[in-house]
DNA sequence: ATGAAAGCGCTAACAC
DNA sequence: GTGTTAGCGCTTTCAT
């Protein structure tokens, strides 16, 4: 059996209370009194039991996470970068994976909040806006993460979406591209915003968007890659070619390119693709792939930040939004020879 | 605030019990008292309080998972296989990262024994063993993934690594190969078997182990792409170049084949490579890359199975230990013209 | 500077 | 069938 609060105080003769305070750095303690317990917190290797804290206390020092899919490179990197930044602040991160399923989301969020997390961060696939009002109507803060809500006015940290659409397109342009292509997908803000930003960026030189130049992914419905592929096909049967891609995704954009290539078309020279999400491996592939860095890293420092802010502040402030400006990063798949 | 039970009870005029009976689906209870309290439950919208549920009940219907990096694929896979499996067993999964950092890992161990997990998963980054040991002897069931540990009988769940290491041997040896190379790692029991399956293999087949053809990578010193690279270099330059090279993993191995090709090497023509952990995008590297799959889906499988079982057993039964085995797959870097 | 009392929301054992 | 009593290990408030 592990040591209680109660066997050190037994065997030093002095209450659980005094105990309690001295593992809560409480300054009303005798100098003396204190070194004992401490002394004897290591001597019996006294750890405290969390969830007899957090029940008398009401706070857990946890953070929940909720990802659509950790085994995407992305939420994996975001869940990586929270969980060291809230380490630093004596949290711990407790994180969910969605599996990609609304359900599963709805089922997890419960669960954390039952479990009495102290913030909530959630990187939702849910499709329809009102399953998350519930969970953003209870005490604890939430944060969105990466996917905002439409009507919400939540508090939000993500990607600038429409900046990341009108940068790739600007650097398509900037390679005297005319004819650009978006693949994107449906349903979340973000596919939303880099189908505008695509869009914007088009508008701005005065190319006519062409629909038959922009074509949506159910990202929900097969491997991502393949998606990409089979799109790219439907594009190229078409009577007028894409001389330039701007993909949602990375994968999607590696699938493009694959189906670029087996049908005779040269990437960069014939088609120039860039993705978006600027995965590790990108240097390496078929094609070194071009895309938007979304910083990551930077994403989850400003978003455990904000958690962290929420928690402290007694009264519930007013909806924040952070929002991450992406960059382009230039390699093979739009002209450089290697990244 | 949230809806207590006290609050159902009061509400019906029973006793709190009575509801605590009927949640927990007691039989004890009339049919019609029952059906009184489902309905007050459902109208208030009652949720239990799982930390006030963990601290009378002594279980917190939570399993502890420990992984050196949760962006490396394989951990991401991993838990995600984890986290779906225990769900259907309503456990939640409480994920850690350690940042391939040994204190961070062992921090985070503590860290969910006190928060009262009621099984420890650990894919553990240490190198020294016993502080491990500290874990392993509390009475909270423990298994560990993928890495075993030397001295220990612990319980275990991972790869046949000699098995690996042996069949990406024969597989080069299968290809008229004679001068085959390995690309390890170091500390790791897997490390270990990995190289230990290689040299079998040779040795199965009467050819000496040259030393100069074994190197070790420290991971723990930088990208794993560019230890592969520089491996690599490493082995060009020396008199007697490989024909084949079996990686301990799947980074190392597309640091490889980008060392070579630099050098001008044909891959697979002058040198094949074969690396461990079949990578998702495997397939659209610049050279695919033929690998060794170690089954990840089913290796969750099969720790979560574990893990409820110890939980289920009250005494602490004998350490039992788990191989999956792992298969090969071909792709161009080996051979196949494309997979 | 120290501690007694009360309770967080729930479950476990045993009575009725 | 239902309820009573007694905690789980800790924090909180308020005396002393």
């Amino acid at each position: 059996m592990p040591t209680r609060l109660k066997d050190i105080a037994n065997a030093l003769d002095v209450s659980i209370v005094t105990v309690s305070k001295v593992l809560r750095g409480k300054t009303d303690v005798s100098a003396e009194t204190r070194d004992r317990i401490l002394r004897k917190m290591e001597e019996l290797n006294y750890k405290p039991n969390m969830i007899a804290r957090g029940l008398a206390s009401g706070r857990s020092l946890t953070v929940g996470l909720v990802v659509p899919d950790i085994a995407d490179p992305f939420f994996a990197e975001l869940a990586r970068s929270l969980g060291a930044h809230l380490r630093r602040s004596q949290y711990q991160l407790l994180l969910a994976s969605a599996d990609e399923s609304p359900a599963v989301e709805q089922h997890e969020i419960e669960n954390l909040l039952q479990r009495g997390v102290d913030a909530l961060l959630i990187a939702s696939c849910q499709t329809d806006p009102a399953s998350l009002n519930s969970a953003l109507a209870r005490s604890t803060p939430c944060v969105l993460l990466d996917r905002a809500l439409p009507g919400s006015n939540a508090n939000f940290v993500g990607t600038d979406d429409v900046l990341a659409g009108r940068l790739a397109t600007e650097h398509l342009l900037s390679l005297k591209r005319t004819r650009i292509a978006h693949i994107g997908s449906e349903g979340t803000s973000t596919a939303n915003d880099r189908l505008l930003g695509y869009r914007e960026a088009l508008a701005h030189r005065g190319i006519p968007a062409d629909p038959a130049l922009t074509l949506a992914c159910d990202l929900h419905s097969g491997r991502p890659d393949l998606l990409g592929y089979n799109a790219m096909r439907r594009l190229l049967e078409r009577p007028e070619h894409p001389d330039a891609v701007f993909c949602y995704s990375d994968l999607l954009a590696v699938g493009a390119i694959r189906a670029a290539r087996e049908f005779g078309r040269r990437v960069p020279e014939d088609i120039a693709i860039i993705g978006c999400g600027n995965l590790p491996i990108s240097a390496y592939l078929e094609v070194p792939l071009s895309s938007m860095d979304q910083g990551t890293a930077e994403l989850g420092e400003h978003a455990s930040s904000l958690a962290l802010q929420l928690i402290g502040s007694k009264t519930r402030s007013k909806p924040r939004s952070v929002l991450i400006s992406p960059r382009v990063v230039v390699r093979a798949s739009t002209g450089l020879p290697r990244a």
